[in-house]
RNA sequence: GGGCGAAUGGCGGAACUGGUAGACGCGCACGACUCAAAAUCGUGUUUCGCAAGAAGUGAGAGUUCGAUUCUCUCUUCGCCCA
């Protein structure tokens, strides 16, 4: 039995599509184009395993909707700008441009040995000044159109490395590499107005038929639209203060209204910039973090005013003004009015500062006297102790009512909010793509001149020092822009930014003069289908809506609002977990298994505790190397392996078990090739029934729709019960035509999952036909004779096998002349019989 | 605390719009080949039972001739938001 040779077949494949350049793809006005998109790698220099299988996901459905005859483009960038370059470049004293290079060449060549059917010639860097000149050509559109601004705003600041963090580099109020307590911190920056298009970013979720419910209703829950009322207040008090404005959800509770919090950098703290006590305030409320969670979870503590606010709806009810942490400036108006009985952060506020709380919503199952006691009650109910509000019913009738009420008097009225921020979009760093602008000696914004852009990062630069090292480039920074002497913009963008467009520029990666072409935008956008993980539901998919409407925005000639039509999210990779005696993380590589116990290799007496599958990270060191797989078993091997065992939504557990056994199955499949390459040099033998043309027209039905489903755990299913049938179908009748032709299918049905063994099976075969995805015939996959089952009571007894079209007499009488079911009928009459015709009789006695 | 989702053999998972539960794979057992082992091939594998048969899709109810699938209550787990 000759072995399959996975190592030379693949290479030679891989250098074929290569050399001939097949996947690469030009507009073609003629053809149905198809844009299959995964979401590009960061350039760690490393493929993993969630790489592996969120490109061959892709590459399935490309090569398939490829085969279907459509115009695929299928392209792959990097994501290249960001920290881990930035800090790796610290830490051994590199350029960050020459260690992002080095890593993806590597991992270009480890993605192309998966043999991928992508358009190399297509690939784009986003920390190529060749990609980021347009962005920073996009930047200063936005600035023209008034989409980008620039406003002060609290930052989490680590004052040992002197730098902004994001919230995730926040853990437990502490800097992730410093360990310095993190504070707020005041900075003037760059914000995209993302919050313009809350409503239409909510409206388009409605059109995203092909999105997963999931992730629509994560990004609806983040853009947080919230109906309530903007309430007046009238303030009284020894300040210059007449009114302060609130928005509430709940302006029904306004009668339970016991204190109103403002935020520490409310208007009204201008006149406590002062106090000594005020200031030591602020300072404890800056240490707590500025994310909804840290202020949420922290203690809620405040600082009482002088002045007292009058309720709107009974002018004799006055309570007091707080200063309070959990009050924040930027959800509506700074403000809030606080009703301790009906929302919990309010009631945990009243009980530290002992202020009154008066329940004005029961339970409908409570009765008039009921209380609130040891916390507060939000739900649904009827109005009590709230004057001409008593009875209606909360929160639906009585909002609508209170508002009504409020407005008549002008007192408030009808405002809907978003929980949507603008999105932040500088950062201190180097490694990024420069803000195009520059600040006159009176600090005065200007553009750079589109002919000076790319403003290109400077090379050769000491990255080792404290805060942004643009910052001290006093050479760069200093310009001069039409004989004035101007100081750059020291702040980079997001790298969340370079990803809200990528997919654009795939369609006209070449395109000099603009970001991309739009006769190339009208034809390939939108991707028809992106792939990617979960973690991106909101965040980058959310960016990359707004950015598509940026564009947009006061531009006839692009109106392409939503770029994804499809997506598709997948799950992780995981792996069990390892540990030994001292509770140490055992990597799966250190270990050995024998009779079924696992012990680490070094040492057999040492025995592993196996911990759950988790997904794979480093820090657990469950992670399996790609690399490896490959050299051991091959591209084609992984690709099956990571479709196989789950749906592609969900987490799959990588075993070494399940590799060998893809492994093996290609084996065999070589194996099944070479017996069906020497039968068809034979004679052919007489041919009884179409088995072989049956079961291939069926094959294509399963498979076909399993690739249009996503079920691609299916589709491996089917190929080995294809194995299985064709093995024992070869010692059977069948006719030489038969066997070549519908093999020929079944090869063409694999090549998505496996490419290279189906390629080199199909040259073997000596295949000249243009390779294109079969269509089954209806007629072919009839059966004239089918089991019908047959239940008694609703229970299974037997299964008759019968012609098609069987008539429910004629299967009565089948039924009554059968042995088996004759017992269950004795002296006893049929009450009732209920048939489904071809499948199903069952009999009620 | 809120929202969304899931729960099926020893394990990963199938089951179309309510109609044969457990496809396919892993693991395991037995057999063939072999001096032996590995590899390979074959057979079996939800549980109880020798069998006939009975029970069975997280728990409990409901609708139905019929429920893994629909409805309600509960439990556990996961994800997201807080």
């Amino acid at each position: 039995m000759e072995r399959y040779n996975f190592k030379s077949i693949e290479d030679k494949w891989q250098k074929l599509w290569d050399e001939n350049k097949t996947f690469s793809t030009k507009v073609d006005k003629d053809k149905k184009k198809f844009y299959c998109l995964e979401m590009f790698p960061y350039p760690s220099g490393k493929i993993h395993m969630g790489h592996v299988r969120n490109y061959t996901i892709g590459d399935v459905l490309a090569r398939y909707k490829l085969l279907q005859g459509f115009n695929v483009l299928h392209p792959m960038g990097w994501d290249s700008f960001g920290m881990p370059a930035e800090n790796a470049a610290k830490q051994n004293n590199l350029d960050p441009k020459i260690w992002t290079e080095s890593n993806i060449s590597k991992m270009k060549t480890q993605l192309k040995r998966l043999g991928l059917s992508i358009d190399w010639d297509r690939e784009i860097s986003t920390c190529s000044d060749e990609y980021y000149k347009h962005q920073q050509n996009f930047f200063l559109e936005l600035l023209d159109k008034k989409l980008v601004y620039r406003k002060e705003n609290y930052v989490n600041w680590d004052p040992v490395d002197e730098t902004v963090l994001a919230n995730e580099q926040v853990i437990d109020g502490k800097g992730w590499r410093s360990g310095a307590i993190v504070e707020r911190k005041k900075l003037s920056q760059w914000f995209f107005n993302i919050s313009k298009f809350s409503e239409d970013l909510l409206e388009g979720l409605e059109q995203l038929n092909y999105w997963p419910n999931k992730v629509k209703t994560m990004q609806k829950n983040w853009i947080g639209k919230s109906f309530g009322s903007e309430i007046d207040f009238k303030i009284e008090g020894d300040l210059p203060v007449k009114n302060i404005k609130c928005f509430t959800t709940r302006p029904d509770t306004l009668f339970g209204f016991s204190f109103l919090a403002l935020s520490i950098d409310h208007e009204v703290s201008e006149f406590y910039n002062k106090d000594k006590d005020f200031i030591k305030f602020k300072e404890q409320c800056s240490k707590t973090g500025t994310t909804e969670e840290a202020i949420a979870v922290g203690e809620k503590i405040g600082f009482k005013t002088n002045l007292v606010a009058i309720n709107p709806l009974n002018s004799k009810h006055k309570v007091p003004v707080y200063f309070a942490n959990f009050v924040l400036m930027d959800y509506g108006f700074g403000a809030v009015f606080g009703c301790p009985a009906h929302d919990q952060r309010d009631f945990d506020f009243a009980k530290k500062y002992n202020l009154d709380i008066k329940t004005v919503v029961k339970p409908y199952n409570e009765k008039e006297s009921f209380q609130v006691k040891n916390e507060a009650y939000s739900g649904p109910g009827i109005i009590i102790n709230s004057d001409f509000l008593n009875g209606l019913k909360a929160p639906d009738n009585s909002v609508i009512e209170t508002i009504k009420i409020l407005e008549e008097k002008k007192i408030g009225q009808k405002q809907i909010n978003y929980r949507l921020k603008d999105w932040g979009v500088s950062r201190q760093r180097y490694w990024g793509c420069p803000i195009p602008v520059a600040y006159d000696e009176e600090g005065k914004v200007h553009a750079i001149p589109k002919s000076m852009l790319p403003v290109k990062l400077p090379q050769d630069i000491n990255l080792n020092v404290k805060g942004n090292p643009l910052d001290s480039q006093k050479n760069w920074k200093e310009i001069i822009i039409n004989g004035k002497k101007m100081i750059r913009e020291t702040d980079t963008l997001d790298t969340f930014v370079c990803s809200s467009w990528y997919f654009l520029r795939f369609c006209s990666p070449d395109e000099k003069g603009y970001g991309f072409k739009q006769d190339d935008i009208n034809y390939w956008m939108p991707v028809d289908q992106y792939i990617g993980g979960v973690e991106h539901a909101i965040l980058h998919l959310l960016y990359s809506r707004f950015f598509m409407r940026a564009i947009a925005h006061n531009n006839k000639n692009f109106n392409i609002k939503e770029p994804f039509d499809g997506l598709f999210t997948q799950g992780m990779v995981c792996h069990e977990t390892y540990k030994d005696a001292q509770n140490n993380w055992v990597s799966p590589e250190e270990i050995e298994t024998i009779d079924g116990k696992k012990y680490l290799i070094k040492d057999r007496s040492k025995e592993i505790k196996v911990g759950p599958s988790e997904s794979m990270s480093k820090s657990k060191k469950n992670t399996i190397d790609p690399e490896n797989i490959i050299n051991n078993y091959g591209a084609d091997a992984a690709r099956l392996f990571i479709l196989s065992d789950s749906p592609p939504e969900k987490d799959v557990q990588w075993s070494e078990e399940g590799i060998i056994s893809s492994f093996k199955f290609i084996q065999k499949l070589w194996n099944l090739n070479s017996k069906i390459l020497d039968e068809i040099k034979k004679d052919h033998k007489e041919d009884k029934n179409n088995e072989i043309e049956k079961f291939t027209n069926k094959l294509i039905k399963k498979v076909t729709e399993n690739l249009n489903n996503f079920s691609y755990n299916k589709i491996i299913a089917n190929l080995h019960e294809t194995y299985t049938f064709l093995f024992k179908k070869l010692n059977d009748s069948y006719t030489k035509k038969t066997l070549l032709e519908n093999y020929q299918n079944i090869l063409i049905l694999m090549s998505p999952v496996i490419p290279h063994f189906s390629s080199e099976c199909l040259e073997l075969i000596n295949n000249k036909d243009k390779v294109i995805w079969p269509e089954y015939n209806e007629n072919l996959i009839q059966e004239d004779e089918i089991n019908i089952v047959v239940q008694i009571n609703g229970k299974k007894r037997e299964i008759i096998k019968t012609q098609l079209n069987t008539t429910e007499e004629n299967l009565i009488k089948l039924i009554m002349d059968n042995d088996k079911l004759e017992k269950y009928f004795e002296n006893k009459p049929i009450k009732k019989k209920i048939y489904i015709k071809d499948k199903l009789i069952n009999i009620i006695i």
